[in-house]
DNA sequence: CAACATCATGAACCATGACTCACTTTGATG
DNA sequence: CATCAAAGTGAGTCATGGTTCATGATGTTG
């Protein structure tokens, strides 16, 4: 069957600098922005935003998406240094160390997270590995002895979600070491 | 001088219910409910509500402020136990427990805190006592040995920030246990 | 390169929600 | 209880921002 025509080039090109400039607006401005910011951000008309997006909550559904792809990511590169000899306690350190940085960095995505429906458990493709990837990481931590063994993926998301937004590095800093002797063993 | 005639009953009654039903509403809709909701919920006509708070935002400011009668009422609750005999770091740990709580019940208020400008140190009196108790009921700790001698009154309120909103009992107490070893020298 | 479907444009539309005001009601005061 | 300032009322105003649509431009295919 399938009919469907391929896109045609300038709507590629122009679906992404949408989703770039949504995302930049967003973090810059919180979710708040007009679709005309975000639009002219775009250097394209409102209409053409909404041809790609029909509804502003497509769109930060959209934006959203981009951004667990990049945490999946992230979650699978630690655990390939992991299995490569690093220390598990570091990876996820720095794992949520990093998550942490961008969180505060895109502090509207997460409210906008919030917003939506987006908080339970999704069975998206790239959330199940980030999932997958957490899960094993955490695993290896515990085999070390580094990470107690109460800790769940679910213990790991939780503090994400809570992290610190629109906050200094200085704070954010503090925040991680209030929190991570409930993750690790070390006192 | 003070030619300020003295308040008509009404008009505290109906202050009252006002500040009642705003509390309400944006506990439970968020800092987002319309004028119209909370002067219906008060059984008040719009004008009424905007003749005592001039605007949105003096309303809310007003509901938060409340709030933090609410806090430093309980954190010198606390320190006054603590004094009383009782273990400080069961008073502190108790008092995060119960802020968190209300913080769930009242999520629309801490969001609301943030959209004002009321994150930075404010010097509100009633601000003022919830620090100084809380300072105390810390010092208190550590000097028993059972609270971290860096924790610092500022963790307390990154803590109490971050703590998360609309979720389950459930989800809030594993919360606290896994910030608590970041406060307490208990691994 | 003709022809058409896809795509882009942006002024206009409309729902929402904060806020106003001309008018009525009511509590206090002598 | 007469008087009047304080308080209450709620339909209407206005600004904002998401969404639509008639029209024009452009990439693609035979």
């Amino acid at each position: 069957m399938s009919l469907d025509r391929p896109m045609r080039a300038d709507a590629v090109r122009n679906r992404r600098k949408i989703l770039d400039a949504a995302q930049a607006q967003i973090s810059e401005h919180g979710p708040d922005v007009g679709m005309d910011e975000i639009a002219k951000a775009a250097g394209v008309a409102v209409g053409t935003l909404y041809r790609h997006f029909p509804t502003k909550t497509d769109l930060l559904a959209a934006v959203i998406a981009a951004y667990v792809v990049r945490v999946a990511d992230d979650a699978e590169a630690s655990l390939a240094r992991a299995h490569d000899g690093a220390a598990a306690v570091d990876e996820v350190v720095g794992f949520l160390d990093r998550v942490v940085e961008s969180a505060a960095h895109t502090h509207a995505v997460k409210a906008a997270a919030r917003g939506l429906g987006v908080g339970g458990h999704g069975d998206q493709p790239d959330e199940i590995r980030a999932g997958a990837a957490l899960a094993e990481l955490l695993a290896l931590g515990q085999q070390a002895g580094d990470i107690r063994p109460d800790v769940t993926v679910d213990d790991f998301y939780l503090l994400m979600a809570t992290a610190p937004t629109d906050l200094s590095a200085e704070v954010r800093r503090r925040w991680l070491t209030l929190v991570l002797p409930g993750i690790t063993t070390q006192r």
